[in-house]
DNA sequence: GCATTAATTCTGT
DNA sequence: ACAGAATTAATGC
């Protein structure tokens, strides 16, 4: 892919973080969902639960993350506004395979299989583009978590996440501590420590309060292919 | 409601 | 692995 669109404006990084600002197109379909509410903190699904319906995040983020028998947790993405959870294992025809959190108070809509097959996919083909940009995102975040993992240095791995964070999010600030990075990227902790560290040293990162503030995104973002 | 303590989490070495 | 700081939860007054 060298073409000069994409050399002109190079896409942001793709990060483990699924939010989509324009819900909208939602709007004219609520009425067919039902509104749930999960309690921050809280389990939402565990494996091997049944999966029947679909889930459209409207407040709030969760957390999906894998765990082995031992209880190591491996975070696979976080999700916020505009994102839909279930769709992967509804039309797989498979059980929830991961762990779903609430990380803090979140606002959902539920939609039920029927519903979504009989009506959101043919009365409203916006919203079963949605649906794919969804699945197509899950499936790009994974494709890059192993690339990155394999190719790219713990540091840039870091300064890539935070650099695509802003970007996607529109925000400079991250409230993540050390070890939810650590977890979300398969890096020990206490490399994230020392790379937050090493970028607050170079006045990159700072703290604000609990969270960590970047301060300047670009410079972030030109470690990721320097030669340092 | 408020103060103390215990328990847990977070971070830098 | 460890220690100090910082939160959060639990308990008693």
């Amino acid at each position: 892919m060298t073409n000069a669109a994409s050399a002109a404006t190079p896409p942001p990084p793709i990060v483990p973080w699924m939010e989509f600002q324009n819900q909208d197109m939602w709007e004219k379909a609520l009425h067919l969902g039902r509104k749930v509410i999960w309690k921050g903190k809280t389990c939402v699904q565990r494996p091997g639960d049944d999966v029947t319906s679909i889930f459209l995040i409207r407040e709030g983020t969760i957390k999906v993350s894998a765990t082995s028998a031992e209880g190591v947790q491996r975070t696979l993405w976080f999700m916020g506004p505009g994102s839909i959870l279930g769709e992967a294992a509804l039309f797989a025809g498979q059980k929830n395979t991961h762990y779903i959190d609430a990380v803090e108070d979140c606002v959902a809509y539920e939609f039920s299989h029927g519903n979504v097959v009989e009506r959101l996919l043919v009365d409203h083909p916006d919203l079963g583009e949605a649906l794919l940009t969804n699945l197509a995102t899950k499936s790009y975040i994974m494709s890059t978590q192993v690339e990155e993992s394999t190719f790219l240095s713990a540091y840039r791995r870091i300064c890539r996440f935070f650099y695509g964070l802003c970007l996607s999010r529109n925000s400079r600030q991250i409230s993540l501590s050390h070890s939810v990075i650590a977890e979300l990227l398969g890096l020990h902790r206490v490399t994230v420590s020392n790379a937050i560290g090493d970028l607050k040293r170079r006045g990159l990162l700072e703290e604000s309060g609990h969270d960590l503030v970047v301060a300047d995104v670009e410079a972030i973002g030109a470690i990721i292919n320097s030669d340092i």
